[in-house]
DNA sequence: CGCCTCATGGCAATCGGTTGCGATATGGAA
DNA sequence: TTCCATATCGCAACCGATTGCCATGAGGCG
């Protein structure tokens, strides 16, 4: 009548699943070499093997993972960590993430990192133990928060440059010309870009780009900002973007683009009747609004994807193959037109 | 000039973190003393307890979370499992669960389980055996699949029941009932269903709900579909929703609401003026659209938050404190008006 | 026929904690 | 002063794997 001991929580009668002490038993052999069959096929006899395998299927073994990392500290998990999981420009870059490390065989962890202080003692802390390598999406952290990370684990950026560390950064070029080039055959003479934060590397290299592309061109050129990426961030901005003079506005993301939409929506400025309005990124919405937004494209769900590999690929050892570029470019809608 | 051992990819020139024998040895204690301390304050000397606590800081000690879960039998992780990353409907979801799992001092893996097949071998079967339990809001699920997650963890549904496991459901009728007071109070005589999948349990439910609201107010009544959950399956609706006569519609979502809205554009019908269209949950982007969508709210933060706070006190052995009933209600926008 | 090699599988240490139980002070009561 | 209850801490087993090294036996080769 002795009571199964149930460890942690409810749910008291769940069988605990089979170990590799139990197949062992089963077969009479050794836990070594039941292990080795599992894990590293042809050093065991073939025979062996199989009836190995055949016990573990019939015994419904699943190896478990934190027993296994315990002695390799490998944990087959990796951290993605995006500043703000409801910003819609991560969904994409989650879902190409999500997909590479099930290929990979690897699990995923989400964490937002907010506020940077959180950075201490937060999510984070509790992450970054428990993964082999982080793949780090998250605009708001400081240069040597990152640097302090990459210190106790391995680490791939995604959209930013710190130092040496490993990045996937789209090559932005392509869709900057694309898109100057979109508003200059239109007609447009100026142009203003609408900075994302101050510390967000994205937002100044963003600007950077359509600087040096403006000028080619011979177009005036305007930074507003900075100002927070965000609905709000763009709606704020609308009386700095309309006594700037400028035709055309070229936004650090969709959501400020939408934002001053919308703001332009609301005090009756025609777009792209009296301005026209591009964004970065072609999140999700970008087409629903009225009129539906010009954006330059990023390739997201690529950058999710590759990231992870190239993480991957470090913590194998190998060195990550030259990652391809990853092109942008502009998708035309009806929020730019010629000035007036 | 013996090398040290870096186990585990590259970064090796990393200093493995402090354990609980390094601060042993440093106070010339038991590693059981220092685990002691460190985890059940009052066991052990006040005065001791502070001396392995400034030391466990001086030497920046780090538990093992493999090591700590592996005779406890808890890793001190959740699972979110939803059917699509990229679907709006979870934005919100996800950062309730988020920052409920950060405040409770666990860490959120987030999977998807798009094809039902994955659920054998794929992304959930790592994840299972590595998490202390599973919040469900993978609407794509059979029955007898979740029955089998259960068997092997603990779970909470969201927007679903499931036989007798715990569920957060949002309490549709006060939204619905809302809904259906705004149509009748417009003039509309007549409601359509546009139906979500046939699996869906949340869309049966939503549509049962509009069904008897619609005849207790003495309207007529149709359902559409099934249809597929998202942009498309709204889209391809359209003729059959026109052909139905009525001048009103429920889609089962803000997803298909927002294609049919987008087809009606295309086909030059009028909304609202020939068709009243109205969505569920508030997703980002109803807000986005012209006209911008009307919408019955849901509250997926809270559910998300409420779901893994379930889930935590079912592990602690605390009966789950009778959630409160996430209310829903009906945003109006520009997407309904009187029919003509 | 003898020796060497290689394939095969077992032993035992190890990863970093947790925890039941027992040993040793320590202080208070009698 | 003696005895006992209690507070404090250590011993050692255990969680479920991995892996270096060794023992055994079989087969190949001269």
């Amino acid at each position: 009548m002795s009571e199964q001991l149930s460890r942690g929580g409810a749910n008291g009668n769940r069988k605990p699943s089979a170990t590799i002490y139990d197949i062992a038993r089963e077969l009479e052999l050794s836990p070594s070499t039941v292990s080795r069959a599992l894990n590293k096929p042809g050093r065991i006899a073939a025979k062996t093997e199989r009836r190995i395998r055949d016990a573990a299927a019939k015994l419904g073994y699943r190896g478990n993972p934190m027993a296994r990392s315990l002695p390799t500290g490998r944990t087959r998990m990796l951290g993605l960590v995006v500043s703000d999981v409801t910003n819609p420009v991560f969904f994409r870059l989650v879902r190409g993430a999500e997909k590479a490390c099930s290929e990979l065989g690897y699990t995923l962890v989400l964490a937002e990192s907010q506020e940077s202080g959180e950075l201490e003692y937060g999510t984070l802390d509790r992450l970054l133990p428990a993964v082999d390598g982080v793949v780090l999406a998250a605009a708001r952290l400081e240069d040597d928060q990152i640097h302090q990370i990459a210190a106790s684990t391995d680490v791939v950026l995604i959209n930013r440059r710190v130092g040496e560390l490993s990045a996937i950064v789209p090559d932005i070029d392509d869709g900057v010309a694309q898109a100057i080039d979109h508003l200059a055959t239109l007609g447009h003479t100026s142009i203003a870009y609408l900075a994302g934060p101050a510390i967000s590397w994205m937002s100044r290299e963003r600007g950077e780009r359509v600087f040096e592309h403006a000028v080619a061109r011979g177009m005036i050129f305007v930074e507003i900002g900075p100002t927070s990426p965000d609905l709000v961030g763009g709606q704020s901005a609308l009386r700095r973007v309309h006594a700037s003079g400028m035709s055309a506005v070229l936004a650090y993301n969709d959501l400020m683009a939408i934002g001053l939409l919308r703001a332009c929506r609301a005090e009756g400025i025609d777009v792209p009747g009296d301005l026209s309005i591009m964004g970065f990124d072609d999140i999700f919405g970008a087409d629903l609004t009225t009129p539906a937004l010009t954006t330059v494209r990023s390739p997201l769900d690529r950058a999710g994807d590759a990231a992870v590999r190239s993480l991957v690929a470090t913590l194998d050892g190998i060195e990550p193959a030259a990652a391809d570029p990853l092109p942008t470019e502009i998708v035309v809608r009806e929020s730019t037109a010629a000035p007036h």
